[in-house]
Parts: structure tokens; C-alpha cells; sequence
DNA sequence: GTATCGTACAACCAAATGGTTGTAGATCAG
DNA sequence: CTGATCTACAACCATTTGGTTGTACGATAC
């Protein structure tokens, strides 16, 4: 992944009606409409957070009829989440060396 | 932590120069000055990134002498690793709700 | 065919972001 | 005391963001 992707990656985790749209799409399909209903703002507003979330991989749209089904997509999540783990991998080497340092002395 | 707050700490990950403090900070400590000698990019600029990361609770200052001491803070960081397990607890939620669905079928 | 629905996209706007330079206050070195 | 260093912050600028309204077009319903 290149920085940029990342970017969209937490950019897109970084607004709290994305992250709820995210939440629901993983439990049930929703149209981009369906969404929209959902919120206090317009459809064009949805249909553009929905855009974020899908240049960042975390849904996924299919055309089904006149509408678009908006569905959770695992792998962009599942590497946010890895991405995560890797700072607190580092942050517990360093705790570990600190450890050792702490033991010698 | 209020919506504000996650904004917050999705918005200070979506940098990748911020990223990249973050990363260094956890494995050792650096001076404000320390960190602006690493990028391409004006000391006022740094700042402003350590800032925040400051504000997004990733980081923390010290004064040392005319030095800000800029080290990484864990809990920061492992809220955000936290709020992502939680998505990743609803996918698998799903996927088992899914099976049991097939398993009836 | 016509009206309606769901979607996409352009144009616009205010506010936030990521950068700059410049100024000013502390702290340290000589 | 003087000068250099480290930091903070204001002012400014271009671009992006998150929202709006309006328009256009394909699919559906009648």
C-alpha cells in the first residue's frame, strides 16, 4: 500500500457519519438512498461519503436494477486493522528493550 | 471518546509525514527541532503536525530545557486499534450469522 | 409513452488542512 | 550582557473537505 492509499485508508475512518455508514453496510446491504434516508443531510452528501469509502476500499457498489447495493468490503478494514497492529508491535519492542535495559542495570 | 475525539485520531493518521513521527517517537525520543531536521519541510510545519498529534492524544510534550520533548503515547494508539477491532468483531459477526443462515438452508 | 425513482455529477460555498514566512519569548553558551 | 537556539504563534495562501442545489440520465412503474 503507498502512503496515499493509507491516507484515503484513515481519511476516509475519519468522519463519524463514514464510520456509521461502514458499520451498517457491514451488517445489511443498503442502497446509496437507503443510506441517504438515514441521515440529516442531502443525498448528493451521502453519495459523496459513500465515494470516499469506496476510493478507500472499505465498500464495494454493485448495480442491481436502479439501484446501487453498498456492501462493507473486509480487506480495506482488515488492513487498516493490520497497519494498527504493526505501531503496537513497535511500541511493545521498545517496551521490551526498555525491560532489558532496566535488567542489566 | 466522543465522535470529536475519533475524528481526531483518524484525522492525525491520515498524514504520512504524522504517521512517520509517530513511528519514531515510540522508538525514541525526539525534540520538536529533532523531528523538523528529519522532513523536508519548514520547522512551523512540523510543529503544526506535532500539534496534532497532541491533540489527537498520540503524542505527548515535555519541556526540557528550551527542548519540547516529543514522545508517543500508547493509549492513544491503542484506542484507535481498539475502535478498529470493534469493526472487525461486527464482520465477524456477520460472516457467523451468514453461516448459521446457510447452515439451516 | 410519461412520470417517478435512484444515481451521478457539476457548480458553488464556507471551513479546515497543509504548507509558508515572520515575529517574539525563553533558555542556554560565551 | 549578547548572541544563538528552540519553540510558539499569527498571518497568509492554495487546496481539499463537507455540505448545498440543480441538472441529466438510466431503470421502473403505470
Amino acid at each position: 500500500m503507498s502512503d496515499a492509499d493509507v491516507d484515503r485508508l484513515f481519511q476516509a475512518f475519519a468522519d463519524a457519519t463514514r464510520r456509521d455508514i461502514v458499520r451498517r453496510v457491514t451488517v445489511a446491504e443498503y442502497s446509496v438512498s437507503g443510506l441517504a434516508a438515514l441521515y440529516a443531510m442531502s443525498f448528493a452528501a451521502v453519495q459523496k461519503h459513500v465515494a470516499v469509502l469506496e476510493r478507500a476500499s472499505l465498500v464495494t457498489k454493485e448495480k442491481r436494477g436502479r439501484e446501487q447495493i453498498v456492501r462493507g468490503n473486509h480487506e480495506g478494514l482488515a488492513k487498516a486493522r493490520r497497519l494498527l497492529d504493526e505501531y503496537e508491535t513497535i511500541w511493545r519492542q521498545r517496551a521490551e528493550r526498555i525491560a532489558d535495559i532496566l535488567a542489566e542495570g
